[in-house]
DNA sequence: GCGTATTGACTACATTTGTAGTCGATGTGG
DNA sequence: CCACATCGACTACAAATGTAGTCAATACGC
């Protein structure tokens, strides 16, 4: 099984759900840039991605195409789990409340959302 | 503002917004035990939570009365608002999409959500 | 009063995380 | 062919975190 991302860690292998393979260049240019990171860093934080079985390499010449080795939908469960458990108990309402309260919630995000339980209980 | 607390830490912060005041004992005996840590590893916890900022202490003879300094809705939102962005893009549908499809929804959380949104529009 | 249990203060230490530098190998443009 | 750019491997290192031990003071039962 493999090991928890750390946030940093996340934020790649975010990067690589949303596009792979990728570079470490192309990877240094988005996650990087975005973050304030250097090079060095993204390939630190690579390695350790490789190195908790979250991402894996195929050589492409000189150099590596990265890919995640774990599913977002995965990664996503278990975090929203603990997530959940965390901070609301393990109940779902109470997070619903609390972002809608916080008006974290948009008119398209209140439709799309009815649209969903609409689906549920059919 | 206060730092943020780490995973343990908000273990038994979450203990004190349950319940509050208690003792380094009585959380001892909760939180420790809960999470099979040792009373020395939860007065650490206490201290730097009280370091933090996130708990005060108040003499009671010789010991101390611990709660919590921050509020739990604003840690929370905090939170939620980290976690969203971390996970998904700061979009909140596909938070409850994912939530939903791992059937992590019980009838009941989803009649409370409807309920909410129903609010929500009014 | 005195031994014993309890409590906070202080210390300890390995691991993880964030952030990056260096360096040797290798591919590439001219 | 060769200077230069680029890449991964390895190293670095401070801060945060998880987990706990030790110790001196003190309260409490007898």
């Amino acid at each position: 099984m493999a090991e928890r991302a750390s946030e940093s860690e996340m934020q790649v292998l975010g990067a690589l759900w949303d596009d792979s393979p990728q570079t470490a260049s192309e990877l240094t240019s988005r996650v990087g840039a975005a973050n304030g990171w250097t090079q060095a860093t993204v390939k630190t934080l690579l390695a350790r991605l490789v190195q908790k079985g979250a991402v894996t390499t195929e050589a492409d010449g000189r150099r590596y195409l990265y890919r995640p080795a774990i599913a977002r939908a995965d990664t996503v469960a278990d975090e929203s789990q603990r997530f959940v458990d965390r901070l609301f108990g393990g109940r779902v309402s109470p997070l619903i409340a609390h972002l809608a309260e916080r008006e974290a919630l948009t008119d398209t995000d209140i439709a799309e959302i009815e649209a969903l339980l609409r689906k549920l209980k059919s």
